[in-house]
RNA sequence: GGCGAGAUAGCUCAGUUGGCUAGAGCACGCGGUUCAUACCCGCGGUGUCGAGGGUUCGAAUCCCCCUCUCGCUACCA
């Protein structure tokens, strides 16, 4: 209650569609807001589209648009498809705005005052026909170590780490024309010097993901290289400062700073103050309790996540970006910001057993798969098989098999055996779950015992489930908390199954109404427990009961009215695996 | 090359600090039921826990070694 919550989704670079192993990543950060509101929290759910750097740039030349058209039209893609699969995000910006902008730069303006940021001078490859400097990986020339075409970073075909002044030949990969190096000076942070803090903020954690914690080590192992800030490239946040003019700031040292502009315009618009969300208010650094100016004794110190609380969610490919670099902008800052709480870092998605590879186009678009199936469906998915802990598949024919067997067998079925059982032979209205109880109390006939017993067990069940799925919830064990909840829906038919109401019916009908009175309190909580998960079944739920998503135990009380009942979820049809196969040419 | 992660039932995956006969769901088979979207309930078998070696009373779990897959290697994001 009443925790202040930051989530940071991470932010889709805009240069392409989203696809499913995107969507993977990020739906944990929707189940986090929509639990957390739920629990009455205050939640700053931000995210936005990733608009600068490179590949966007390239791309606009490409196809005769601005970078601007470029990453507007994928900003309102994005949009859209988040959209429609239900993200709540209380903020989704995108990196181009002004607000980002001035709050970028006013931060960097700080930033470049500290003693970790130094200039240096270094050759950079530059295309004469482009009239432009070039990115690493946007050379290309003969590999010196095996002799074939690579890029300047690296050697695809025998793993070779290269730089560009290694190639043979080197020519611009966008034009084709020959490269020359010129000099130029670039502003740096110096990582290197922020070792002990970066170190004491990982073995501080308590709820990273084991790949975070591993990735993170390994950097910190490896030896910690000082970054450059700046680049040299027209699309980007100009770099605050006199003989910068002409470079942008590098695109990692400012879309990580979006959680921050993002979550102040959540802050502004609802009257509350940033500095108690995020810290960074004062030089002495009470911000938030946690964390000082005096970095080194802020990590260390242990967190106070009770007040307030910061879950970072996004692929593992993003980890160093949300354990080293934002950390380390953050530390340098010297504001005393707040430094992330917990990173709930994905493993990838592969697809129908192989690698997602959007240049080969082998891929399934969110645009397309939201066309054709419902959201809670695929939601659910993603969710009862993400990419937790290890790589994890997508497969149509285990789609239909979840969406059939689980959603709509389980679930779907017992919500709607039970209401409609109700409206057919109940009058449609919610029954009295205690009417053999209330007049017969002092009777100890075996009937009222097993009612009151399970009437019992199934508030104590249902009880227990808002305490475990939520601390599941908390740490990012989404599928652990699916698992719980599911074996809720299993008991549920079961119980449904044991009673045997239709023959109560008409042999003992206080018990038969007891029993669905009972059914309508575990569907009522039942929808509230799977709400994070699936919003939209559940919010259908709501409407027909008519209570809200807040995360406790609740009743519905007899004589509630019921509507009409529509099914939850459509039947898939088997066919639709070998029709998606064969859309990916399998 | 270096570093990291993973390999468990036909499929998708759980297995906390070593501890009962290694689990769940799906799929499959048999039986039951009829309120429900051919739904639900009960019963059932299968595993050299990637290979091999070691420590231990006891190893999926710890150590060594090997194989395979994936990721990272800092200017892609």
């Amino acid at each position: 209650m009443d925790k202040k919550i930051l989530i940071g989704g991470a932010w889709p670079y805009a240069n392409g569609s989203l696809h499913i192993g995107h969507i993977a990543g990020l739906l944990p950060g929707d189940v986090l807001a929509r639990y957390h509101r739920a629990c009455k929290d205050k939640v700053y759910f931000v995210s936005g589209s990733d608009c600068h750097g490179t590949p966007v740039a390239i791309r606009a030349k490409a196809e005769g648009k601005s970078p601007r058209e470029i990453s507007d039209f994928y900003h309102e893609e994005f949009t859209e498809c988040f959209r429609k699969l239900g993200f709540t995000y209380d903020c989704y910006t995108k990196t181009s705005g002004e607000g980002h902008k001035s709050f970028v730069q006013n931060f960097h303006k700080e930033l470049y005052k500290s003693d970790y940021v130094y200039e240096k001078e270094t050759p950079q490859a530059y295309c004469e026909c482009c009239n432009s400097f070039l990115a690493d990986r946007f050379v290309t020339g003969i590999c010196p170590s095996c002799g074939e075409p690579a890029r300047g970073d690296q050697c695809d075909l025998c793993g070779t780490v290269l730089d560009p002044e290694n190639l043979k030949e080197p020519i611009c990969a966008v034009c084709h024309n020959p490269i020359s190096f010129r000099k130029s000076t670039h502003l740096y942070i110096a990582i290197s010097k922020l070792e002990n803090e970066l170190k004491a903020l990982v073995d501080g954690s308590s709820n990273w993901r084991k790949n975070a914690i591993a990735f993170t080590n390994r950097y910190i192992d490896e030896g910690l290289r000082d970054r450059a800030l700046t680049r040299d490239l027209d699309w980007g946040i100009t770099v605050p400062k006199e003989g910068y003019e002409k470079k942008s700031i590098y695109i990692w040292a400012e879309n990580v700073l979006g959680y921050l502009s993002a979550a102040k315009q959540v802050c502004d618009s609802r009257g509350e103050l940033f500095e108690e969300l995020f810290g960074g208010g004062c030089a002495e650094g009470e911000g938030n309790g946690a964390q000082g100016a005096d970095n080194e004794k802020g990590v260390e110190e242990k967190r106070d996540e009770e007040r307030v609380r910061h879950y970072y969610v996004h692929g593992k490919d993003n980890i160093p970006f949300h354990t080293i670099i934002l950390p380390a902008l953050l530390l340098a800052h010297g504001k005393g910001y707040r430094l992330p709480d917990r990173i709930i870092s994905s493993e990838y998605l592969t697809l129908e057993g192989k690698k997602i590879s959007t240049s080969r186009n082998y891929a399934i678009w969110v645009k397309d798969l939201l066309d054709r199936y419902d959201a809670d469906s695929l939601r659910y998915y993603f969710l009862a098989n993400g990419p937790e802990k290890k790589d994890a598949d997508f497969s149509w024919s285990e789609y239909v098999n979840n969406h059939n067997g689980e959603l709509l067998g389980a679930y779907g079925n017992f919500v709607n055996r039970s209401l409609a059982f109700i409206n057919k032979y109940l009058g449609g209205e919610v029954p009295e779950k205690n009417r053999v109880i209330s007049e017969n109390f002092s009777d100890d006939s075996k009937d009222d015992k097993e009612i009151f017993t399970d009437d019992y067990e199934w508030k104590q069940t249902l009880e227990n489930l808002y305490i475990i799925a939520g601390e599941n919830i908390e740490k990012g064990n989404f599928k652990e908390a699916l698992e719980v909840i599911f074996e809720a829906v299993r008991r549920a038919n079961k119980y449904f199954d044991e009673q045997e109401p239709w023959k109560t019916r008409t042999q003992d009908e206080n018990k038969c109404r007891a029993t669905l009175n009972r059914c309508v309190q575990i569907i009522a909580n039942l929808a509230t427990l799977l709400a994070p998960f699936i919003p939209f079944s559940s919010e259908k739920v709501f409407g027909w009961l008519d209570i809200d998503a807040e995360w406790k135990y609740k009743e519905i009380s007899a004589g509630k009215k019921l509507p009409e009942i529509e099914v939850l979820f459509e039947r898939l049809d088997k066919k639709i695996v070998e029709e998606e196969r064969s859309r990916l040419n399998l």
